[in-house]
DNA sequence: GATGAATGAGGTTTCATTCAT
DNA sequence: AATGAATGAAACCTCATTCAT
């Protein structure tokens, strides 16, 4: 038994190795510029694995997605739940995404770059992570307007998608050494998180 | 010399065709995603005629982008030059962005898809310009701080990158179809334009 | 009439330009490595006036090597004719050789390449040449194996070849910058007339 | 490890069958005038395999000149090394030729073709194997003149290169179908070894 | 579970050739 | 006579995928 546990434990490993890797490389090059072998060379396993274990190319992307994808949602729907003004919330998704960044800065740059810009993944199933997103935001810009927290003639889903670009062109400003030449420490992302939550306090977003 | 401006402006037409064509496609099925016998389709042309005028893939993409930052980025300059307050520049900004969009959606979408996020060109190159773009647009952020339309402890290169993702995701989302599912009419865009330019009125982006 | 003249002599100039811009890329190249492109740029003329002259690229080929597989033909049945030692006529060849590779080293590089060498070329029409040029040579050997300068026993067709060869390599180390890296000047050749003629007439090829 | 043996000889068998492929189809068409469906058709493999291997067309190239230049070059240094007459290494040079000729014709040929004929191919790198055998075989005759085995004002580097065309284009001779229209014997060659002899010896390489 | 040899569809690129001007 | 725009067959090369070991 100990035996079958080293070898799946080995095995999970090889798996969590490919994910990481791809992710890494997907950020770097995006879907069609990523090789399966270039995933396999940073994982550093034979690239006849990546077959084994995700079966094709998009599978492995499809993994990828829905994984973060599902965190990503849980996390803004629970948000919504939560009690606070609109600019409140918007500001807690915005530092939800600058944490997320900073754990694994690669992983969100993919999701915006591939899932909410798209047109490189298949349409229908992966655009509707990018508008759950975005619909769930929305949704927390609707409660806001009735509870107040905007003019009753805000377009919602203009709002939502504004805030959506502002902050997520911070992050890949971060990803791409866009911001501030170099990468960014803990320190560096708070104080973004600060100065962040002081423009979406701004008024642009609501109350 | 009749002859010779006739074969000319032929060349001319069909460098244009071409350039055109790959905009379009370009930008929506990104630079990975494109193959030259698209570009060709999309143009009306035989595919070696892109290679007879351009020599290779990237060689189209960078004409495009050069062209394309190059207007960007001349007209931001000359809106830095007029005066106004802070917020009516960048919404002049935003008005811009949105009617060349209109004009020319695809392009606008390219530019900012292979050129901001990048990864896919060459990056001493092509991400020079958008840097370019950012730091005008920093400029001008610069100026309104020094004339008092923000605090004077507010991080200009922040605001700058969150203005325009906010602005570009706005964009894209009317390039998907995100936005409303169909194609925004111009009417649309006039009110998009309004509303674009009440929340960068809205207090977050100075006044 | 004199117009007529000018412009008769102009297109005799562009049929000639373009057929040194052959001999010399080909030389360079071969046949296969050679674009009509490659031609017109060295002609400096339009890939076009290529066509309209010659038709295609093999025919652009045939002309060189009939024009200058005739013209050695020609000259070597006259020193077949001539009176001499076997030696003293290899020798006369050997000049031969040598002088016109003096007046257009690619030429004769270019013929011994493209048509000793061959499978380049139309195998029946082009191999003849250059059996023919050996057959030439051993003619000359076999008379001279009748008059006694080499012995009864010898292989005519073998000698012809090994004599063919070592002055065709002298000449293609000329051509490549093999012997004495630099380019010989009238004066080095002259010496080399001398040295190989003292190589000829050592023994190996006769009395 | 037996599995992992056991792939890398299968692995080293495909190579080799793609190498000798390429000899073979190089040596008829000469480098520009090869495909690679050719070599892959020829060796019975796929393409790709070509591509998995070598990565490009010139790879292959290479890998074969150097290989092949390799072997001749250690035995011409071997032939140096041994006791005789200038004559008569030079005949163990030819004979080497035959044999080798025999064994392998079309590596031979390519040998001849591509490097020392060239201008196909890198002129830097593969230049220098050809300057590298005849500045070896340079090197005997040199040391035969030291022996008093030829004249003293002898052109040595020029009689190495005659030496070599002579012998080089017998072999391309037999090789193209010149040399007595059939495929030659191994009783052929045998006789021709002799023949070759003869003429070397006959007083125009030395004594 | 792991490897990498082997395949071939499909893309990129080259370039001889045609033809309108 | 001269040009070079336009074409597309055919080459080169890439890389996702399969499969024997």
């Amino acid at each position: 038994m100990a035996r079958g546990q080293a070898k799946e434990s080995q095995a999970r490993g090889s798996q969590d190795k490919i994910l990481r890797a791809a992710v890494k490389v997907m950020a770097r090059k995006g879907y069609h510029g990523t090789r399966i072998s270039d995933i396999a060379a940073e994982a550093d396993v034979a690239y006849g694995l990546v077959y084994h274990y995700f079966g094709s190319k998009e599978k492995v992307l499809d993994t990828i997605l829905e994984s973060v994808a599902t965190r990503f949602s849980d996390r803004i729907a629970r948000i919504g739940q939560e009690k606070g003004t609109l600019t409140e919330k918007l500001s807690r998704i915005s530092d939800y995404m600058l944490d997320t960044y900073l754990a694994n800065p690669e992983m969100i740059h993919l999701l915006v770059q591939e899932v909410v810009r798209s047109g490189n993944v298949d349409p229908d199933s992966e655009m509707a992570s990018a508008r759950a997103i975005l619909q769930q935001i929305q949704g927390i810009v609707e409660a806001g307007k009735k509870a107040g927290h905007i003019d009753s003639d805000t377009d919602t889903e203009l709002l939502s998608i504004a805030f959506f670009g502002a902050v997520e062109l911070t992050l890949t400003s971060l990803v791409q050494g866009i911001y501030r030449s170099s990468k960014p420490s803990t320190a560096d992302i708070k104080e973004i998180r600060k100065k962040l939550r002081k423009i979406i306090h701004g008024g642009s977003f609501g109350r």
